[in-house]
DNA sequence: TCTGTTATTGCGC
DNA sequence: GCGCAATAACAGA
């Protein structure tokens, strides 16, 4: 199984995607880079033109993964919504701090759409930068928005 | 095995 | 409205 490697841009950041066929290895934010191919899928996610990466799906999806209940519940989380730590860690029973680790630890970021897991009060934390997170849940809103309109 | 770290929350003041 | 303790799980020493 071979690994391709491939970066496409995303506002002021390189996004970074390691996969083979359909299953993602790693998803890295990056300062600079040449962009190259990525599956289409991602680029039209990223520019709010499809609402779904399907059929990509994520190695912290498979089974024996560290988090895999956590990431499955994050990952049926629908387009342009959102939950919060609390919520996620209810279904997965576990608690909501280490939604937060499990978060932090994801190595597939889209992917896992761990951008739709909220603070309560606040927009949570995003690594490496909180930007990402509002630049996704705003096209995910918007297009939801025309969606809902139509 | 112990300690430090963490993308939170809710209570008390 | 702010500060802080509670709390789970992993990584590194």
């Amino acid at each position: 199984m071979e690994i391709r490697s491939g970066i496409c841009r995303f506002g002021l950041w390189r996004i970074r995607i390691l996969w083979s066929e359909n299953l993602v290895h790693k998803v890295s934010f990056e300062r600079f880079g040449e962009e190259s191919y990525v599956p289409p899928q991602i680029k039209l996610f990223l520019s709010g033109k499809k609402d779904t990466l399907s059929p990509l799906t994520s190695v912290a999806l498979t089974d024996g993964h560290p988090y895999n209940n956590i990431y499955r519940a994050v990952f049926e989380i629908p387009y342009g919504e959102t939950k919060t730590y609390s919520e996620v860690a209810e279904i997965c029973g576990t608690h909501h701090r280490t939604v937060g680790i499990a978060m932090k630890r994801n190595p597939t970021p889209l992917i896992i759409p761990c951008h739709r897991v909220v603070s309560k009060n606040s927009l949570g934390g995003f690594t490496p930068d909180i930007m990402i997170k509002k630049s996704l849940l705003e096209i995910e809103k918007k297009k939801r928005n025309l969606a809902g309109l139509s």
